[in-house]
DNA sequence: AGAGCCTATATTGTCGACATTATGAGAAAA
DNA sequence: TTTTCTCATAATGTCGACAATATAGGCTCT
């Protein structure tokens, strides 16, 4: 589960979550077209509420929207995917420069700590640990840069996206041994105030990792 | 001006254009209250439609809402500026990349002809084109890259704000015959599809940009 | 007088109805 | 049979009204 910050405080928030989850699980599949009055219905709201939504939805690329026509959820692509990656490898090898630059003390030796336990829960063989680990690393390091527009374009934007990808492409993933090696690399380089190397070292991970999803995506 | 591919459609999209405008030009002060009502009346419509401007704006992080309280128009700072210029700086290095390897030849010949064109105007002494230049520049990099994510985020988001602060401190700026030249070695590189160096030079491009508009930031 | 509560007011959030636009079925003409 | 025009229908876009919430000002109590 994508640790979960943001509290629904009005109407339109808990219909956004909602459909937002929906749809990267699957539930609503790709390139299902998004009706007003139909979702109205569903979720016992008004249609203004639903509209709000599905127009939050449309900023994180999750949908697209046509004046006057409607909605569609995102069409899932080999294309997509590369392009969704170039961007995150852009974005998050920025993200660990700055996290190198301006994470605290305190905040390096708790991902350390971090690391060590998946470490270990991983060893142990609880693998299904594995995702979760992944998000709460690249998490901290997004929102160690404390650059609010990162923050905000990765957590609330692309990363809902990944998520999509990997679930509905069946990712349980291998990877994990030398994810976390890559993990940890990337956090001693932190850990030393190196913003070249952390910059440099996120943006092998993720390519290492789009090359990995790619393969999958192109065997199915 | 900056290049206006998009077209208004819907009674909501001339309100967001014509807000947009507003903000960015400084005729809606920086740090201003919006409210739905008051704007309602000024520009003649629904208060849904002024709803759904503002809701674009804030994802364009050019107005911050809160719920249950409205939106105000973003304060500028000098944090705020270098958090925008380095998501810049990861982006449109990533985006000159991706141009080195997407652009047409066409495509490319085309800009080395733009740029010769604003050579010879700012030769000529011309340099009111400066900005205008700059912005096509930037925006044909961009678009080069392919990217829709990319170009979403930055021609649909960041560059509206990194107007703002142009416009809002009084940015004529000069630096413009080193950046015709900085501008003129990208170009060269893209040419030469040589990425690694597209992406460094464009980088330094625009970490010197940083550095020209944060100086007179602090001078004011 | 000052602090805390409470009410009045204005703003935002939500709703249902109407207006406008896209789309598909069906009829008429070639 | 095919094409094109028309129109019915269903969706989105827009509107004004009502409900819920935050804020400011005054009032009470100490």
């Amino acid at each position: 589960m994508t640790p979960n910050n943001e509290q629904a405080i009005t109407s339109a928030d808990k219909t956004f979550f909602q459909l937002r989850n929906d749809i990267v699980e699957g539930v609503i599949p790709s390139g299902c077209k998004l009706s007003e009055t139909e979702l109205s219905t569903k979720y016992e709201v008004s249609r203004a509420v639903v509209r709000e939504a599905i127009n939050r939805l449309a900023t994180c690329h999750l949908v697209e929207r046509k004046a006057n026509v409607g909605a569609r959820v995102v069409a899932l692509s080999p294309e997509g995917l590369v392009q969704l990656y170039q961007v995150r490898e852009a974005l998050e090898g920025m993200a660990a420069r700055l996290a190198a630059r301006y994470m605290s003390d305190d905040e390096i030796a708790a991902m350390q700590g971090l690391l060590d336990s998946h470490f270990n829960k991983v060893k142990g063989g609880e693998s299904y640990y594995q995702e979760a680990g992944d998000v709460d690393f690249h998490y901290r390091i997004v929102t160690g840069s404390k650059n609010s527009h990162l923050i905000s374009v990765l957590i609330d934007g692309l990363y809902h996206l990944v998520r999509m990808y990997r679930v509905q492409l069946g990712m349980a993933g291998p990877r994990v041994t030398t994810a976390f090696d890559e993990h940890r690399h990337i956090v001693n380089a932190i850990a030393n105030r190196d913003e070249e190397l952390a910059e440099i070292l996120m943006r092998r991970h993720i390519l290492y990792s789009k090359n990995n999803i790619e393969k999958k995506l192109n065997h199915a």
